[in-house]
RNA sequence: GGUCUCAUAGUUCAAUGGAUAGAAUAGGAGUUUCCUAAACUCUAGAUCCAAGUUCGAUUCUUGGUGAGACCA
């Protein structure tokens, strides 16, 4: 049967076998009531473990359609199924409407045998979509921190799960290298650095920045004290500190272009840019386009304009214009100041304009922090309103806060946890672990240095993304270092595992396997063939927990019956095969999956 | 004050309106002459409160309590 394989080519998959289930009862059920129902509408789940079965369709939903009784349904819908479709189903029972399907084996195998050497098992071929993801998007005042990694890991995973889901993607990043924030830091550099450069004082360049950014925030605070404590009122005080004004001062030179700004902040961003260029290569983030806010913080100026004469905005007495958005159950918003200026929803209205002319794509995905869930509402309410062709694919991937247990992080209280500092401490408690374990002391210490990272960077990535995005989550330092269990080193170790088997031994297409399944063995090849419907769910959803879980019980499963069977020296030269075949694929699952949510999974650990 | 989120074992997280609410971790008891014990097996433990819709509610609706975010 190996040349059947050469002739299938990569994109005719199988149908997921739950899909499979819903069309054939949906089958069933047309011819025996001639009712059609969409597949849809048909609820199947996993047969729970106390019943016989793999999965069960629920029979309730239909009871009062076809006015049948739930036991009377389940046997006529059973029987047709097994009748019908007998490569599927090989038995069922009915318990309190719940209709338990039992699969046979040989779809098991079948699924098995066409599946086992594919690498690329689970991935969908670029056919459908096209799509943006914005993500990142840094101040450059500072370096990033815990929240920013939640950020960069679910946007390049979101990126990575909807291309493996067949769409095509563009990655995008906005720096906010411009405004108030960055102007603090040069004025704190311009006055207190005395020429101080990262080269100079050894340090990343991101971090040197954020360092000038600390020392203005210190000495506002002084000024602002010292203010209050000659007699100034502390609001006025807090107006009038001498650094805010210059800061102040600063960003009305940078925007008039004066030279000696300009160059100062091309100086001092550069030095942010080459150090975060070094965090994203450590943690793996990349875009095919980086936007500057310095570059379009001025579009949407013709905008308003546009709005005006379509009606969407109105202007008033002040010369101040504005939408109002209350028949939506919001505000009335102001998209232009009565100095002209505009405001950021303006600018980045300006931004979808231009993107969407340059890129074309079919949904645009932000991902930001859930603290600008209004903002994106209104972004997107203004876009449908104007009318813009991209306005209905904009979709805010809204992620929770990262908390400590100790509350939030709060930068004025130090409790900011630092992205750099934390990857490094992940790789050194990996580099721990790893040698008191001792179980790869003949490595070179390149394959050390590459092991430790990616184990540190495999448990911190599990960690943020095994949690719905949309929750907030608390990061406990304790509990993250933790390699055991639900985590990122555990789903690695299976891997490493399975792979210390494959080196010893392959499968091959020309030895038959064995045609019976134990009950470990076939519940490692069910979970396996989820992971194309996971990947699916977890693309429609943008949620990379739904895989991370998966993963894990996959892992998990493999495990019982790794421990349970001999895979080498197995009872038979059958089972030797088909077990060989199923952890090939298993391994395969687990390096894909994991590829999806940004980690890397070790050969030997 | 207005709008919006969230509330599940001691702790951190799951559960398209479906069966006796799943995991992990911490706790208790075990497993290694045999492919990596970063593993496996067993055990104990939870839906904030009160109504409503439904054959069935952690899930939907309303009210309350508690936490958070945003808008002034």
């Amino acid at each position: 049967m190996a040349f059947h394989l050469l002739l299938l080519p990569p994109k005719q998959q199988m149908m997921s076998v739950i899909l499979e289930i819903k069309e054939a009862a949906v089958k069933s059920i047309r011819t025996l009531y001639n009712i059609d129902l969409n597949a849809a509408a048909i609820t199947v789940n996993a047969t729970k473990p106390e019943f016989e079965g793999d999965y069960t369709i629920v029979l309730f939903s239909f009871v009062k359609l076809l006015k049948k009784s739930p036991d009377l349904l389940g046997n006529e819908i059973g029987e047709w199924l097994i009748r019908e479709n007998g490569h599927l189903f090989c038995g069922y029972n009915i318990i309190k409407g719940f209709l338990n399907l039992v699969i046979s084996d040989r779809y098991w195998l079948d699924f098995l045998k066409q599946n086992f050497a594919n690498e690329k098992f689970g991935y969908k071929q670029p056919l459908e979509e096209k799509v943006m993801v914005e993500y990142s998007s840094p101040n450059t005042n500072k370096p990033l921190h815990l929240g920013h990694l939640r950020n960069n890991f679910l946007g390049w995973s979101t990126a990575e799960i909807l291309k493996a889901n067949g769409n095509s993607v563009v990655k995008t990043c906005i720096v906010n290298d411009r405004g108030i924030h960055i102007c603090k830091s040069m004025i704190a550099w311009q006055l207190f650095g005395n020429g101080a450069t990262p080269e100079s004082t050894g340090t990343k360049g991101d971090h040197f920045v954020g360092e000038y950014y600390v020392k203005y925030n210190d000495v506002y605070k002084k000024e602002v004290k010292d203010l209050i404590d000659s007699g100034v009122a502390k609001e006025l005080a807090e107006k009038e500190a001498p650094i805010l004004k210059a800061a102040q001062k600063m960003l009305v030179e940078w925007e008039a272009g004066e030279a000696g700004v300009i160059e100062l902040w091309q100086l001092m961003n550069g030095w942010v840019y080459s150090g975060f260029n070094e965090t994203y290569k450590t943690i793996g983030s990349d875009f095919d386009k980086t936007y500057y806010e310095s570059q379009t913080y001025l579009l949407g100026k013709d905008l308003v304009d546009l709005g005006l004469s379509k009606g969407v905005f109105e202007q008033d007495a002040d010369g101040s214009v504005w939408i109002d958005l209350t028949d939506d159950g919001l505000d009335r918003k102001i998209v232009r100041r009565k100095d002209g200026t505009s405001v950021y929803i303006t600018q980045d209205i300006g931004l979808v304009i231009n993107k969407y002319n340059e890129f074309k794509c079919d949904e645009s995905i932000y991902v930001v922090g859930d603290e600008q869930n209004y903002h994106f509402k209104v972004l997107k309410l203004i876009a449908q309103k104007l009318q813009l062709p991209s306005a209905d694919g904009i979709y805010h991937l809204s992620y929770g806060m990262v908390e400590l247990p100790t509350g939030k992080m709060k930068s004025r209280e130090g409790t900011v946890v630092d992205a750099d500092d934390l990857v490094n401490e992940m790789i050194e408690i990996a580099k721990q672990k790893t040698e008191e374990l001792g179980k790869v002391k003949d490595f070179t210490p390149g394959e050390l240095k590459e092991l430790y990272y990616t184990i540190g960077l495999g448990a911190l990535k599990f960690f943020l993304l095994r949690v719905d995005p949309k929750k907030r989550m608390v990061f406990n330092p304790e509990e993250s270092i933790d390699f055991h269990g639900f985590t990122g080193p555990f789903v690695q170790y299976a891997h490493a595992r399975i792979k210390s088997v494959l080196r010893k031994m392959q499968p091959s297409s020309s030895i038959a396997a064995d045609n019976t399944l134990l009950p470990l063995e076939k519940a490692v090849i069910v979970s396996l063939e989820q992971f194309g419907a996971v990947i699916a769910e977890a693309a429609a959803e943008h949620d990379p927990s739904k895989l991370a879980i998966y993963i894990f019980n996959v892992a998990k499963t493999f495990n019982s019956f790794y421990t349970e069977f001999s895979i080498a020296n197995a009872e038979s030269q059958k089972k030797q095969q088909l077990r060989l075949q199923l952890s090939q694929l298993t391994a395969a699952t687990i390096k894909n999956a994991m590829h999806l949510l940004g980690i890397h999974v070790p050969e030997r650990m």
